[in-house]
DNA sequence: TATATAACCTTTTGCGCATAAGTTGTATGT
DNA sequence: ACATACAACTTATGCGCAAAAGGTTATATA
């Protein structure tokens, strides 16, 4: 890889002025050395050597993207369309913007700290949040961190959370159902936290404001690892007979239970009304179609993306919370009763 | 960020020193002063400068992963669980090896390459072929480079090649609805090239090897893009009435296609048989669950990136082709007719 | 007693780049 | 005629690190 020193030693000029042209400083060379040294990059394909740039400016151009994997549900975090999709809408974000993405995948959160500082990296994308420990390292790393899809950043100022109307979603695809007819609604997920437990109080505020009372056993835990999965569905496939409707966390889950259905000899939606969360390819092609809540998933990797360059450079501070809008779209899966 | 000179200054040594202990060069430090820096080092939290240690030693540790984007098909690549799967399976590869990962999507491939010169990769993985351009700048840039799933690298030493086994798998699949009474059987893609003319050829060498003649409309060419696919699927749906089954050569398509069957009232496998490639959740969700050819992506992914890593430390030479093998997951979607 | 050697240090150098500071020559104003 | 300004350069410096080269002891060997 050919140098700066090296170009200017074979253009008989000091290594300032080849660096001014490449930074289009034209004020401080004359027309026809910024032609002659423009022709010569060309010539020898010069690419500057980004570390190099990187120690002198003390700045990396670099977004970091870390994945915090859920060690019991690792194998579906890689699988679920979600990320390949977010990753494509953060990617040509960042790259437009003159940043380059790295990728990391850990349930460590302190080790994700570390990378990123070691790395310099100028700003942060993180899916999932940070445990205690990594919570301490980020500290002395100011750089700053937008989450996606995070509920438990409040009092950490240098995080910003993008996420989604998840319980004004869920509220509102609740009400759906109970507006077909539906009394007797499940909800399935895999946990009670963050995203999950926001779709979840709109699902049980939805029954409330409906004078349905909300019991224990209506909340369906299906157990995410892989090795569970199956007898998981199979238990919660049994316990659905005193519902008429499941609430589902996402799509995934929705048409796995659907499927599972189907291998009972159970009618969607003829014997049970299923609703999902997401909107993404799984429900799309799935046949019945997948009645659910769009989320936009390419948009809000956009959006993080942006927001956190944004903060880089200075022009807006980090504010907490940003929430896109969800929307119902209303397809095969759900059964109006009377 | 404390650096080793501020580290060093603070306990009274010399950098070198500092250095050493960070590096286990425990022969040249006396075990006292090992203990007081390492004591030091835990209390400051000290993670290195990886620019500055990339200019020094002249390598990255950065893996690069670019995505050739088919500028048609930008939001298949994107939406394909294929991606995140692959993904998934590079970088646990490439952390554990102690090496990070750089992503990049273009469908400029001369763009790409002088990205992964400008970083001082150390190595890249490359989905998709490069152009003319492409190859050119990679000239320049001597680093290995190992595809995936390519078919035309032959004469270009520095490149490696890890695919499948694509044209026996098809051709076992299409033996296998040829075994199954199928003699109409339509092939369906959306281009000619690579893999997916490796899979074109198996089928049809399938058909040959059983005295059955090809013709050109037998090929379904889809249109990838998402503002033609519905049109094309139409018109692909009407078309497979002379047809009792069709050799899809995705996952993906197969379900698209069935969707689009069911839409239709035409029922699979009672009315058409259908059958896939990739063997990814799509397929294992759908019901009537799809029959198709398995591959292994995370593992692809997994090999992709280890035979980098061997190459980039000198262990093994550029070789021009591995391919992993296939696999017949018979499942619902194929009619056995007489 | 001279010399080698090992143990444990420090000083120096350079990776490629950006930039602050310095130099030269020419034009402008008074 | 002299100060000033400015265009068009060059020289020097440092970013943080790794490693080569250079010290200084104390101990072992001839």
């Amino acid at each position: 890889m050919i140098t700066i020193k090296e170009i200017a030693q074979q253009l008989n000029m000091s290594t300032t002025t080849v660096s001014n042209v490449i930074h289009g400083k034209t004020g401080e060379v004359s027309p026809q050395t910024i032609e002659r040294v423009e022709q010569f990059l060309k010539k020898v394909d010069y690419v500057p050597n980004i570390s190099a740039r990187n120690l002198a400016q003390n700045e990396s151009k670099i977004i970091g993207f870390a994945l915090k994997a859920r060690a019991d549900k690792y194998s579906n975090l890689l699988t679920d369309p979600f990320v390949s999709e977010i990753i494509g809408g953060i990617e040509e974000t960042i790259r437009k913007a003159g940043y380059f993405m790295m990728i990391y995948i850990s349930s460590d959160t302190a080790e994700i700290m570390r990378h990123v500082s070691t790395w310099n990296v100028d700003g942060l994308l993180l899916f999932g949040m940070l445990d205690d420990d990594g919570i301490r390292v980020s500290e002395k790393y100011k750089k700053p961190i937008v989450c996606i899809d995070t509920y438990s950043i409040e009092g950490l100022k240098h995080f910003t959370n993008i996420g989604l109307e998840d319980e004004k979603g869920c509220f509102q695809m609740t009400q759906y159902l109970i507006d077909c007819g539906h009394r007797k609604i499940a909800f399935l997920s895999d946990n009670m936290k963050g995203v999950d437990l926001a779709r979840f109080t709109g699902y049980k505020n939805a029954l409330e404001a409906n004078g349905i009372e909300f019991h224990e056993e209506d909340f369906f835990k299906i157990l995410p690892h892989e090795s569970q999965v199956e007898e998981s569905l199979n238990e919660l496939a049994q316990r659905s007979k005193n519902y008429t409707a499941i609430m589902c966390v996402s799509d995934l889950y929705a048409v796995m239970l659907m499927s599972k259905f189907h291998d009972l000899g159970v009618k969607v939606p003829d014997d049970i009304s299923i609703a999902g969360f997401d909107d993404n390819l799984l429900g799309r092609l799935h046949r019945p179609a997948l009645t659910t809540v769009h989320q936009n998933v390419k948009k809000k990797g956009q959006l993080a993306a942006e927001t956190l360059i944004k903060i880089i450079k200075g022009k807006i501070g980090a504010s907490n919370q940003i929430q896109l809008p969800t929307r119902l779209v209303i397809r095969d899966t759900v059964k109006k009763i009377k």
